[in-house]
DNA sequence: GCAAAAGTGTTTTCTATACACCCATGT
DNA sequence: ACATGGGTGTATAGAAAACACTTTTGC
C-alpha cells in the first residue's frame, strides 16, 4: 500500500455533549478528566478513535461508556482543530452531541468517570475550547428545534404537556404561550393523549402523552415553524 | 510537554466542494488529480492540514491555491472517517463548501491542477467518497438558503433578477412563481435597483441589481421561510 | 375555601399561494 | 408585426399571534 509522503498525522478525538432533562432543568453531562495532566479539571466525555473505527462509531463507543446507552439520537455538530486548541499534543476534536432521557441514565457506570450533571446556566469552566463547543451545540440544538421535533428524544416515553412546553421555554430561554403551544403540538398529531395523569407536579395533575413514532419519523422533515417568531 | 500515549496518529485532510453559478448553471469545479496513486481521476480539491494551521484556515489556503480568491463565502460541512474511505492510507476529511461568484475564477491559477467547472446534474464520478460529500453539501445549501440568503454569495455584484430566480429554481430543482419570488424578494429589502439593464439575454432588458450588504449581513438570520412550500 | 397548576376558544393580522396579462425592445 | 423574455396585481386560504378565564383537587 503506497503512503502519503512528508505528511505530518496528528491525533483525532471525538467528544460528545451529552444534554439531559429531568422535567424541569435542561442538564449537560461533563466528567472530571482521569488523565493527566490537567487531571480533575471538568471536561466533555471523549477519547481517540480507535483503528478501525470510524467517527460515528467512535461517538457511539463514548456514548456507550460514559451512559451504558445504545440507540441515542447522536449528531456530529464540529470539528475543531486549532494547532494550540490541546496543548498536550496536536488534536483534531470531531464533536458530536446526543440528547438522552435522563431516566435511562444509570449512575452507576460512569462512577470512574466521575461524572455530573450541570444545569445548563450552570456548566462551570470546562478544559481546552469545550465551553466554546457547548455554546455551538445549543446554537444548534435551537435551530434544529425549530424545524424538527428533536427535543422528544430527552423526554421519557410517557410526558405530560406542561414538562415539553417547559423544555421548549428552556431551550429558548423564553416564555411559550401555552394555548398557541398546545394547538401547535396537537396540530402535528406527534402525540398520543394517555388516559391517566401525571400528579406529582399538581393537585389537578397533567395528563401523559407518548410520541406517535411513524409519524415521528414521517414528519421529522417537515415540522417547521414550530417556534414563535416573538419569542424572546 | 506530556503526551498521549499509545494513541495512533491519523491524516487529517481538508477538502473543498466549490459551487459557482454562471448565471445560468448552477456548477461544481473538480480538479484531476495529480498524485499517485489513483492519478487523473477526478477529485475535490484538498490537501493535508499544516502544522501551524486551523481547519478554517486550511479550506481557505486550499481555496486561495485554486481559484486565487480570499474572502469567500465558506463553511464547514462535516468530518469523514471511515477506516477504508481513503485506500492509500487513513485519513479523516473534514469537509468544507464554498460559494463563489465565478466570475471572479480566473483560469490561468489552476492550470496545474487541471481543474474543470461541471454542471451539477453532470458531475463525473469522484475518488473515495466525495460525491457523497456533495451530495451532502448540496441538502445543506438547499437547507440553508431556505432559512438565510447565502444564494447572493454565487453572483456578481450586478445581477438580474431573473438570473436570482434561475439560481433559486437550480438549487431546489424546481419552478417558482415568477410573481410570489419578486415580491418576496423585494419584500426582504435586500436589493437595491441600478438604473441601468442587462440586455443580454433578453431584447426588453433586466433590470440590474445590487445587494444592500448592510441589511444582508443584519438579516441573515432572520431571512426566513423564502422557499414555497409546494416548491417541488 | 383557597392555592396552584392544567386546560380551553376566539379574534385579528399576516403571510403564502394561485393565477394571467401587458410591456419593451430588436429584428 | 412579431417573437422573446421582463415585469406587474388581486383575491383567497391558512397560519401565527394576542389575549383571560374556568377547572380540578389536595390541603
Amino acid at each position: 500500500m503506497g503512503k502519503y509522503l512528508n505528511q505530518k498525522p496528528v491525533l483525532v478525538a471525538v467528544d460528545c455533549i451529552i444534554f439531559g432533562y429531568d422535567g424541569d432543568q435542561l442538564k449537560l453531562l461533563v466528567i472530571k478528566r482521569a488523565i493527566e495532566p490537567i487531571k480533575d479539571k471538568w471536561s466533555l466525555m471523549g477519547g481517540f478513535i480507535g483503528e478501525n473505527e470510524d467517527l460515528d462509531g467512535a461517538a457511539k463507543r463514548i456514548l456507550l461508556e460514559l451512559t451504558g446507552l445504545h440507540d441515542v439520537y447522536l449528531e456530529q455538530l464540529h470539528a475543531y482543530g486549532s494547532p494550540d486548541r490541546d496543548p498536550i499534543e496536536r488534536t483534531v476534536s470531531v464533536v458530536y452531541f446526543a440528547l438522552i432521557d435522563i431516566h435511562k441514565y444509570s449512575k452507576q457506570i460512569n462512577d470512574q468517570y466521575h461524572a455530573e450533571w450541570f444545569k445548563l446556566k450552570e456548566v462551570p469552566e470546562l478544559i481546552f475550547d469545550h465551553n466554546v463547543m457547548v455554546k455551538a451545540a445549543m446554537d444548534k440544538i435551537r435551530y434544529q428545534a425549530a424545524l424538527h421535533p428533536i427535543l422528544f428524544e430527552l423526554l421519557p416515553k410517557r410526558f405530560t404537556i406542561p414538562q415539553l412546553q417547559t423544555l421548549y421555554e428552556q431551550v429558548y430561554d423564553s416564555p411559550i404561550d401555552n394555548r398557541n403551544f398546545i394547538r401547535k403540538i396537537t396540530a402535528s398529531g406527534l402525540l398520543i393523549k394517555q388516559s391517566d395523569k401525571d400528579k406529582s407536579s399538581s393537585r389537578r395533575g397533567a395528563f401523559y402523552f407518548k410520541l406517535d413514532k411513524n409519524k415521528h419519523k414521517a414528519q421529522f422533515q417537515s415540522f417547521l415553524n414550530f417556534i414563535p417568531k416573538t419569542s424572546k
